[in-house]
DNA sequence: CTTTGTGCAAAGGCTTTGCATGCTT
DNA sequence: AAGCATGCAAAGCCTTTGCACAAAG
């Protein structure tokens, strides 16, 4: 399986992870980046980065590739689930898909995949947008 | 409604389109781009992006923002559907998901989010791989 | 003739890398 | 002490933009 490879405990990393969990949405590298600064400590922007790839890896954050490319990170619960946003404001809405879990298993299977993934987001606009 | 912009039809547009519709697979702007030029037509770069961009929003290719943030281009069927693609060897399978689409329509109506589009991509082994 | 398209070079924006130094274990 | 982590600056990459010229309608 896949193990977890071994990430040492520093100041960096940790307010890092607050700033993540300090925030509702999905946040770009940058943005965690200010937020670390706003909140009184001070990171490279590099580590920054790099550690929000350790957590991804870890699966301890989602990230989201939006359409321009940019990566944007997330503190979500840690069952499998999907999201769905709102284009104008970026409000977040956790939702599950058992039907589609499904779906894609057995898609997947009749056509001969294994070791599947899927990437499933919706986007719209929220009643206040 | 949305209306089409009007394109005007150049050597440079056609070559780009009959690029794209000899490969099979997603392909970015500078692999359409070589192909372009191995095809014995000459393009510029920047008019390959512009192509592939207009040609997207007239809704005649289909678009997928890999996870590198690299944009990639594919002409396919009309009709609304997804892709089922290899991780190896990026063989792509066109998928309908007729339960998909009725679930992303009520959750969305659940939350009252209007305006819903949903992107949904499944990356799996193939057989061959 | 007017408007849109083209192309080159340069700029932009996000992300990664090289490398010397610092800190965790 | 040994090895991963940090940070700054620089490089990489894909993509977009400015601008003058060419082509389509």
């Amino acid at each position: 399986m896949t193990e977890a490879p071994l990430r040492r405990q520093t100041r960096q990393r940790t307010a890092v992870a607050e700033a993540l969990d300090s925030q509702e949405q999905f946040r770009s590298a940058q943005e965690i980046h200010d937020v670390v600064r706003h909140r009184g400590d001070s990171v490279g922007l590099t580590t920054v980065y790099r550690a929000l790839q350790a957590m991804a890896e870890d699966g301890q954050v989602d990230v989201i590739v939006r359409d321009d490319g940019e990566a944007v990170y997330r503190q979500c619960s840690p069952s499998h689930h999907h999201h769905l946003v709102c284009r104008s404001c970026h409000t977040t809405i956790e939702i599950e898909a058992p039907s589609v879990e499904t779906w894609a298993t057995r898609i997947s299977a009749e056509h001969g995949f294994r070791d599947v993934a899927h990437t499933i987001e919706v986007f719209g606009l929220c009643t206040k947008c």
